[in-house]
DNA sequence: CGTTAGCACTCTACTCAGATGAGTGCTAAC
DNA sequence: GTTAGCACTCATCTGAGTAGAGTGCTAACG
C-alpha cells in the first residue's frame, strides 16, 4: 500500500520520464510546482519506492526510472482519465465524417489516423468473419476451368477466391447448386457453413445432382474460409523516433516481429473477459522483442460481440493517458458506426 | 572508354565492395586470384578511374568505393548474367507449385518470397485493373439503405464497395438495371465503364426506369473505380541490416517513404518503353531519401500489356546480379502463370 | 518525528592527446 | 609498362583526466 505522497511522487516520476526519456532526479521532482518537498525528502521516498519495486536505477549515480511494476501501478491507479485532447477529438470526428465505403477501408484508414495522431505504431485487427453469417453465395465461371467463388457476409464483407471446376460439371448443374445453397444456407454463421452444407444439403443434392462428389469438392474449396483476420499496420517507422530504440539491432527485432502476421494476430486477439481498454506492459507481452514495448488495445464490436481490435504499440515509456483516451473514443465510435450501418 | 584492365578492376572493386561494405584498397584487389598486378599498378588505375568518375574516396587515406556512375557502368556492362543460383531457382519453382487462389494472394506471397530470398525490401505492384474488363456486376442489398456492389473483372479480381440506396428505389427496379448492365456492359474495359454507362444505357434506362436520376447516382458510386493499384511491401525491416543504414535517422526517412503508397506507386509504375529489368541507382530515383538506395524492377504482363511491377529496394551497394536474375525469372514465371490462368 | 541542509561519494559522459594502422601518392628502379 | 619503397594522411582506438548530475547518509531544525 502506497502512501498518498508516494503515489504523488511515483506519478510525477512516470509523467516526467514519459516526456523526457531521461532518468528523473530528486531535485527535478522537488522543483515541480505540485510537490512541496525538498530533494532530500523526495530522495527518501524514492529509495522506499525502489525497495518496493516501483522504481529502478540504471546505475548508482543516476536518477530513477519507473519499473514495469511502476508503470502498471501508474496505469491501474494514477492515469488521469478522459484525457483525449480537444484537438484529437476533432481529428477523430473528422475521420468519421468522411464517407468511406467498405469496412475494410474504414479500418485501414483508422490505422493511419491512429499512428499519425499518436506517433506510435498502430496495429488494427480487421473484423472477424467468425461471428458473421452468409448473406449471399455465388460461383462465377471465368473460363472453362476456373470460377470465382464470392461470399458476401452479413456485415457486407466480400470474400473471394478462385476455384477449379472439373470439366464434367455443367453450367446448369452449378447454377442449380448455387441456388440451393442460397435458399438453404443464408444466415448460417460462416464457421458452420461447411458442416451444414453436408448435413442439410447432402441428401437432397445426392438425389438431384449427377456429379455429386466433384461438386462437393468444388464447394469445399469455395467455402474454405481463410479464417485469417486481416492485420492493418501503420506507422511502424515511428518506432525509430523513440530514443530507447536508437539502437538499430533492438528495433530490428521489433520491426521483424511486426511483419509476422500470425504473431500479431495472437497478440491482438481479445483476451477472455477482456472488455474495455487493455494495457500490456513490457514482458506482459509474450514476446521477448516486445520486452521494452507496451501494447494498448481496445475492441470494436457488433451486437455485443467483439469483432476486432485496435491497438497502439510504443515503448514502455508511452503516453498511456493520451493513447488510452484516443483508443477509447475511437473504439466506441467504430462500434457505434458499425451498429448504425448494419442494423 | 575504359580499357579491359580498368573494367576488370572496376568490376573487382564493385564486387568486393558489394560484399564487404568497406572501402576497397589496392592491396586487397591485387591479392585476388584473378588480377595479376601489384598494388602499385592497381593504385594507378584506381586514380584514373576516380578521375573518370567511376570511383570515389570517402577520405584521402581510405580505399575506393564505386560512385553512382561506377555502379551504372557495372550494371550496364559488367553484371554477370544468368546468375540466379540453383537454390533460388528451387525456391521460385516451389512458390509456383503452391496452389494459391486469387491473384492478390499470389502477389502478396511473391512479395514475401522475394524479400526473404534477397534480404532486401520487396515492393510489388498489384495487377492494374485499367486494362481489364467487366466480367460481372452485382448489387446485393444488405438492408433497407445499403447494398454491396461487386465487380468481377476479366482477370477474376473482385472489387467491392458499399453504396447507399435511396429508399424510393425498389428492389425489382434495381434488379432490372443490374441485368441490363450485365447484358450490355460485359467485356467493356473498366476505365470506359462509366462513359459507356451513359452513352449506351442512358436512353434505354430513362425510358424503362422510373427513378433514373437516383439510380444513376447509385451506379456512379458503385462503378467509381478506386484506381489505386495495391502495393505489397515485404521485408522493410531488412533495410536495418544494411551497415550503411545503421544510422537510425537515415533509415527513418526511408521507412517513412515506404509507408507512402502514392509515392511508391509513382516509383514503380512502368516507365515508358521500359521493358525488361530496370535499375535505378541512387539519385536516379526521384526521392532524396532514396539517394543511397537502388531500385530494381521488372514487370509482369497479360496479353503483352504490363499489368504490374515487382521491385527490390536495397542500398546502392546491392547484389545487382543476383537480384536482377531473381526478378527476371520471377517476372517471367508470373507472366506465364497469368497467361495460363486467363486464356 | 518528519523534514531539510550539507557533504562526501559514485559513476557516466565528455574531451583531448597520443598511438595505430590501413591506404594512398609519388619517385625511382627494374 | 610495372613494381618496390617510403613518406604522408587520416579515421579509429585507447586511456587519462574532468565535469556534473545525482545519490546516501548524517546531523540539525521546528
Amino acid at each position: 500500500m502506497l502512501t498518498e505522497r508516494q503515489r504523488m511522487i511515483l506519478n510525477a516520476i512516470v509523467d516526467d520520464y514519459i516526456s523526457s526519456a531521461e532518468p528523473i532526479g530528486s531535485r527535478s521532482i522537488s522543483k515541480r510546482g505540485d510537490v512541496g518537498y525538498s530533494p532530500a525528502t523526495i530522495r527518501n521516498e524514492m529509495a522506499d519506492l525502489e525497495e518496493l519495486g516501483y522504481l529502478e536505477q540504471p546505475h548508482t549515480s543516476a536518477g530513477r526510472i519507473p519499473s514495469h511494476k511502476g508503470y502498471r501501478y501508474y496505469v491501474d491507479h494514477l492515469v488521469p482519465w478522459n484525457s483525449a485532447g480537444t484537438a484529437e477529438m476533432g481529428t477523430i470526428r473528422a475521420f468519421f465524417a468522411e464517407k468511406l465505403n467498405a469496412t475494410e477501408q474504414v479500418i485501414q484508414h483508422a490505422a493511419m489516423i491512429l499512428s499519425n495522431m499518436t506517433n506510435y505504431t498502430s496495429i488494427l485487427l480487421g473484423p472477424e468473419v467468425f461471428h458473421t453469417s452468409l448473406r449471399h453465395f455465388q460461383l462465377l465461371p471465368l473460363d472453362g476451368n476456373n470460377a470465382v467463388a464470392i461470399i458476401v457476409t452479413s456485415t457486407g464483407q466480400v470474400e473471394n477466391r478462385t476455384v477449379q471446376i472439373p470439366p464434367e460439371i455443367s453450367l446448369s448443374e452449378m447454377e442449380k447448386v448455387v441456388n440451393l445453397l442460397n435458399s438453404k444456407l443464408v444466415n448460417v454463421p460462416l464457421y458452420k457453413l461447411k458442416s451444414q452444407l453436408y448435413s442439410e444439403l447432402g441428401e437432397e443434392m445426392q438425389r438431384h445432382i449427377s456429379h455429386y462428389e466433384e461438386l462437393m469438392q468444388v464447394l469445399d474449396q469455395a467455402l474454405e474460409s481463410d479464417h485469417d483476420q486481416r492485420i492493418y499496420l501503420s506507422g511502424a517507422a515511428n518506432m525509430l523516433t523513440q530514443p530507447e530504440f536508437k539502437d538499430v539491432d533492438k528495433v530490428k527485432t521489433i520491426l521483424d516481429l511486426l511483419e509476422e502476421t500470425p504473431t500479431l494476430l495472437k497478440m491482438l486477439s481479445p483476451v477472455s473477459g477482456g472488455t474495455g481498454i487493455q494495457v500490456r506492459i513490457g514482458t506482459e507481452n509474450k514476446h521477448e522483442a516486445f520486452a521494452h514495448c507496451s501494447l494498448i488495445t481496445a475492441t470494436y464490436s457488433l451486437d455485443g460481440k467483439a469483432l476486432g481490435s485496435i491497438g497502439i504499440l510504443g515503448p514502455t515509456r508511452m503516453e498511456y493517458a493520451r493513447v488510452m483516451g484516443i483508443l477509447g473514443i475511437l473504439s466506441r465510435d467504430l462500434t457505434a458506426m458499425l451498429a448504425h450501418w448494419y442494423k
